[in-house]
DNA sequence: CATTTTATCTGACTTAAGTCAGGTAATTTG
DNA sequence: CAAATTACCTGACTTAAGTCAGATAAAATG
């Protein structure tokens, strides 16, 4: 009765409510309706478009327009007719609006180093926090291109090199692996994905490419707080998608038999073992697969 | 800036808004504004006193004394003079209000086998959902006292042996220790203190009455998800404070090395080693505390 | 026992949020 | 190019929520 999945999740509801009323709070305490704050926000994201906002934010188009006009009343908002569509209005923010913008920003950074800065043992806590907002949030993943060199590209693969630092018995150095160099990871040549799950990267894969029609599968990492998600699959699947759109026609891709759910992966979706086809020092499988 | 803490604590906020922001939804959707039906459930929930709801929901005096007149209008409720003090009044559930109040748990039990089922690994997603709402409710946990035989002391129970299963080598038998008899944990001769955080049991400790003004301390345990929030140290604290309403002046209590956790509790908190003082085939390690 | 305090209630108000039926101007469609 | 559609705006309305100043009756206080 109290230790029941349904109790759980109820209890993790009322916990979380009561957070997240407090931090509701933050759109109060500057002396302006909840309804304007969020629009005010939703501009400030790059919501620019005002069927967008209306859209985003669940409004009446009534209660839009007024939350509009008192908005450029208080010199925080400016609108102006789109460029194409002269119906549509698209709102931007004054050099004001961004100074409160930026105000909310704060009181909402603010709340959160509140939490973090009480809780013990912050790095489980946060793990757990992106473990449910994964799943919470799985229906809203986003597989995208990026460029190998941008910071989430950065990111994603320095949590790779430390998840394989951890998985191997005597560790990974990226020097002594063959490091596929960023520019081959581009197109034409190659591309570089990664999994978004609201503004965080949980995952990612690079294709390489060798040229003569071939490509390297390389880097292939998903969060251990998005596991089970499906993402490295989807990922693998937009890689290949990407490969065919270069006229690729043969996959490879070396691993080790210390990360079994990618042997696994690989042995479900059509991919076939082949012999050694580097001398890499780190893996002991090697793959093909023709599309 | 994508994945500092802070930025993760806040896409967890977006995320979990979104989800319990549908959750609240199911206030609705029966006719009645939200105001109406959480006082409804505070009565449901044993929130009878007006004061004490107007206190847990935060409403003004005018606004719940018309709510509470709403709610008898449709039959739900009835309200009384406080036996004690006629200024006060007490309300309770008509039948027809304790169907309502039914119908309002349903639905939000359904919402939240709703997101369990479309979940994979959920265990580990309530895993997760329990440290969050562990480490945001730790100032609401609670220590109490409760019979050793109730369902929360033997989910306890249940939850240590398993842990004690998994860390030593070769397991763990209940029927090869010394199980200590559930009469021996209860006053006069003992307690069994379980720690409650919303409802839910994260932690428990014995205390069993050997006569002659001893006690062993036995089965403290607290969940994985609840570690770093000291309530080994609460629970531990609570049972010497029980031991010495009941006179008791020494404990001993025997443990493993299997369980660092715990030694270094002990070591930190006035416990000495002393020498082996019983044949159980688990422990290696005994201690002894004078109060 | 008169005075003060407390718990609740009532009436008169305000604000925020939302709904709905037109209205206007730009754009698309047949 | 007339008719329909679309995007947004405006005015009139409703509901929910909350505030505040007394009113009332019971209980506590000196």
């Amino acid at each position: 009765m109290s230790n029941d999945p349904i109790s759980r999740i109820r209890r993790f509801n009322r916990a979380v409510t009561r957070e997240v009323g407090a931090l509701d709070n933050s759109f109060l305490g500057r002396g302006r309706p909840l309804g304007a704050a969020r629009v005010l926000n939703a501009i400030g994201h790059g919501h620019t478009d005002v069927a967008a906002i209306r859209d985003y934010l669940g409004l009446d188009s009534g209660l839009m327009s007024r939350l509009l006009r008192g908005l450029e009343e208080e010199g925080l908002i400016e609108t102006e007719p789109h460029s194409d569509d002269a119906r549509r209005r698209v709102a931007s923010l004054t050099e004001a609006g961004q100074r409160e913008f930026e105000a909310y920003e704060d009181l909402s950074n603010d709340r959160a180093s509140a939490l973090l800065a009480r809780s013990p043992h912050s790095d489980a806590l946060l793990l757990a926090m992106d473990l449910v907002a994964s799943a919470l949030g799985r229906d809203r993943i986003s597989v995208e291109e990026i460029d190998p060199r941008s910071e989430a590209a950065r990111f994603c693969l320095g949590e790779y090199y430390a998840e394989l630092g951890r998985r191997f018995e005597k560790g990974f150095d990226v020097a002594l692996s063959r490091d596929p160099d960023a520019a081959a990871m581009v197109r034409p040549r190659g591309v570089f994905l990664v999994a978004m799950s609201d503004g965080l990267a949980i995952g990612c894969v690079g294709m390489k490419g060798t040229g003569g029609g071939m490509a390297e599968i390389k880097r292939l990492w998903v969060a251990s707080s998005a596991r089970g998600l499906g993402i490295a699959r989807r990922l693998m699947a937009a890689a290949e998608t990407a490969a065919r759109e270069l006229s690729i026609t043969t996959l490879r891709l070396d691993t080790n038999s210390a990360l079994p759910e990618a042997l696994q992966l690989y042995r479900k979706s059509g991919w076939v073992e082949i012999d050694r086809f580097n001398d890499d020092p780190y893996p002991d499988h090697f793959f093909e697969k023709h599309l």
